[in-house]
DNA sequence: CCTTTTGGTGGCGAGATCGTGAGAATGGGG
DNA sequence: CCCCATTCTCACGATCTCGCCACCAAAAGG
């Protein structure tokens, strides 16, 4: 049973929404401000959120970059401005759908249904990455080497997650780099080097012979192969 | 080497982009209206355009909206409007990147640095080379001579890749050496020499009947073709 | 056959490259 | 407002590489 949470200031709409999303089979979360979506978020792990841009407070833009900071849940937006620019630019900001108040409670479920189900296909597809003992599960960011969970950073997980992708190819610090920020500024090129020793402690059994992620000397890094 | 062409109707600008963007190694090329860029794009085929959405007469968007007509010839937008439509307008117009002004001539530099390589990128093909019982997977590398695994180091990768992309081109040893240092740095003609020794070393069962990089007395040396 | 020119090889030192710890910025959360 | 996690910077030492030299072998040329 999926779980949605649903963040407007107005009582009367997360009523409605409440009542339609529980009788199409989904519990229902509710918050009334920015802060306490995030918090929510954070605590119950919903498997969606429906978003009112107009809040009180922290805009709603503002949360959805916050909530995209640490995750990839799914967002829809609801608005009650119905401009072109808005809505282009609460996709930008990654929200997954949007609905234009005033809108019909069917209509919303209707989309809330596509867009799990999206996700739950893209769920199904290879987003996990298995390389020898190591694992990589990439829509919820963890990685595990033999059974063990390791903790890491978000930089740490992208670089990682990028070489994992390409098993064996090599990569320059300055792609990784670009990788890691979209842009890369060559003098920083050596704060990849600090990431790796970090990303080692943290994931090879012995720092100083690593298994995954090797050193090319003269060129980069690279995530083994076989 | 890529070419980059600059479009500002600000003298200073177009002027100060150059110079950063010939020390970073790219021809440039420069216009200071609508369509003088678009005949530029079609008469000189640049690479990548850096484009100032705030021109005289034709309005910058108007000029991709125009090059896209066309050709998907990849586009940094500068703006002096740091609002998010418009940055989300000009992404949405097809600019695959943009800088918003003032700007760090560093930043820009980067940032046409990072699109090129995400193009070239995109437009590889044929990222191994095979020749009799020689692999040479470029991305990862890595040179298999029939089962075996061969560990070079960077610069011998490279001059073997250099020569083995032409089979049977002669080249000598300052095309060589330019290939491995990038720019003709009159150096020791003879390290060629060496390297060719240590590549032979670790690629050739018989090191004194090369059968992959043979010797053109008098002129240079050759990746062996067929 | 001898000379001249060109290429092959072993080895070594300067210098580039990398690993690492410590600590300075940065930014978010309590 | 302070604290903590994260990211980036810096500098030093360890390691590896490359270009150079010296010397010998091989190839052209007369």
């Amino acid at each position: 049973m999926p779980t949605v949470l649903v963040v407007d200031d107005e009582l009367k709409i997360t009523r409605l929404v409440r009542d339609y999303l529980e009788r199409a089979g989904m519990a229902v979360l509710t918050a009334s401000d920015g802060p306490g979506a995030i918090a929510a978020v954070r605590a119950a792990r919903p498997d969606l959120v429906v978003l009112d841009l107009g809040l009180p407070g922290m805009s709603g833009l503002d949360v959805t970059t916050q909530l995209r900071r640490s995750s990839t849940i799914p967002i829809i937006v609801l608005t009650a401005r119905s401009e072109e620019t808005d809505r282009v630019v609460g996709l930008e900001l990654g929200a997954d759908d949007y609905v234009v108040k005033p809108f019909s409670p069917k209509e919303l479920v209707a989309r809330v249904r596509a867009v799990l189900r999206r996700v739950e296909a893209a769920h199904a597809g290879a987003d996990v990455i298995d390389a020898a003992d190591i694992t990589i599960d990439v829509p919820r960011r963890r990685v595990t080497v033999g059974d063990k969970a390791v903790e890491l950073t978000a930089t740490e997980f992208d670089l990682v997650l990028t070489m994992a992708r390409r098993p064996g190819q090599v990569f320059t610090r300055s792609q990784l780099l670009d990788a890691v920020h979209g842009v890369a500024f060559e003098s920083y090129e050596r704060a990849i080097d600090a990431h790796v020793k970090n990303i080692r402690r943290k994931l090879e059994r012995d720092p100083r012979h690593p298994r995954y992620i090797q050193t090319v000397y003269g060129v980069g890094y690279r995530f083994a192969d076989a």
